[in-house]
DNA sequence: ATCGAATCCCAGTTTTTCCCACTTATCCAC
DNA sequence: GTGGATAAGTGGGAAAAACTGGGATTCGAT
């Protein structure tokens, strides 16, 4: 279960130094390989290469003539790249995501649930400003009466 | 049943100081860990970790597909962190989590039946401010007959 | 074959975590 | 009311772990 957010710094070379505690858990202890690709909201996002299969089947299966489905399928199964960390627990994430997700230095990593997503810090911050004085559109059917 | 308000300071480490009679009712004694997130509202949220579970499931079945669903999950799932007490009953507050709810040196923490709220001195006033300076919306269905 | 680039590995430096000691407050007894 | 004892809050320090940067080697390309 990943969750927590983590302000990570990309060196030079950008290489993202992964968070101990979150090493074993995305790598199952060095045996698997971790997926890390894009997301439409304009983050990217990390999957332990097993939990991600599933997800990829479902995308693969979108309807070619469905435009929004065609943009989601491109995003998702495009830019899918599956790595392994170094031997430092660094993850070298190509110019094309950085490209993508608008990152240079500083990320965001967010926790959620199966996986991670990786924001740039601009972008996550407008993510958090969109919350605050977005107007708070409702929740959706079944989700209106949620209480913390 | 957590209930009353607290003014506690945050050390220069960031770790707060939870008062003793919060203590057990928290941890159960030092059984269970607690789960620090953040709230929406821009407070952090403080969960004995078992009384957490039920919410992050509903948390969790929220649809990807809505945008307002999505960022109340980014939030509340992304910033969660389950923590324990060190042996003098503080707790350290991560850098995101103090960055998140403006949070320097003073908190208040607030009584909310199963869990507390934790908002920045700054923060705290502001809702005062909020509710004594009016142009409230009223209150929502079901809730006009609301009784004291 | 030579140049360039990417990957892997090593070591210094910073950060984190845990524990101990001191100061302050509270409660009880005298 | 005063003094003492006990508990709580606060701060600091040392050991350990983790992050950062650089350097060397290998692979590929021209």
């Amino acid at each position: 279960m990943f969750q927590g957010a983590s302000q990570i710094n990309l060196d030079a070379k950008g290489r993202m130094a992964v968070p101990t505690r979150l090493r074993d858990p995305l790598t199952q202890g060095g045996t698997v390989g971790v997926v890390l690709t894009a997301h439409p909201d304009g983050c990217l996002l990390l999957y332990p290469a097993p939990a991600w299969e599933p997800v990829r089947a479902q995308v693969m299966a979108f309807p070619s003539t469905h435009a929004q489905a065609s943009l989601w399928k491109r995003v998702l199964i495009g830019f899918a790249e599956e790595l392994a960390l170094d031997g430092a627990g660094r993850l070298l994430v190509s110019p094309e995501l950085r490209t993508y997700a608008r990152i240079d230095k500083v990320v965001m990593n967010v926790g959620q649930g199966t996986h991670f997503e990786v924001w740039s810090l601009e972008g996550w911050n407008e993510q958090l400003e969109r919350l605050r004085s977005g107007g708070n559109p409702p929740l959706p059917p079944g989700m209106e009466n949620f209480s913390l």
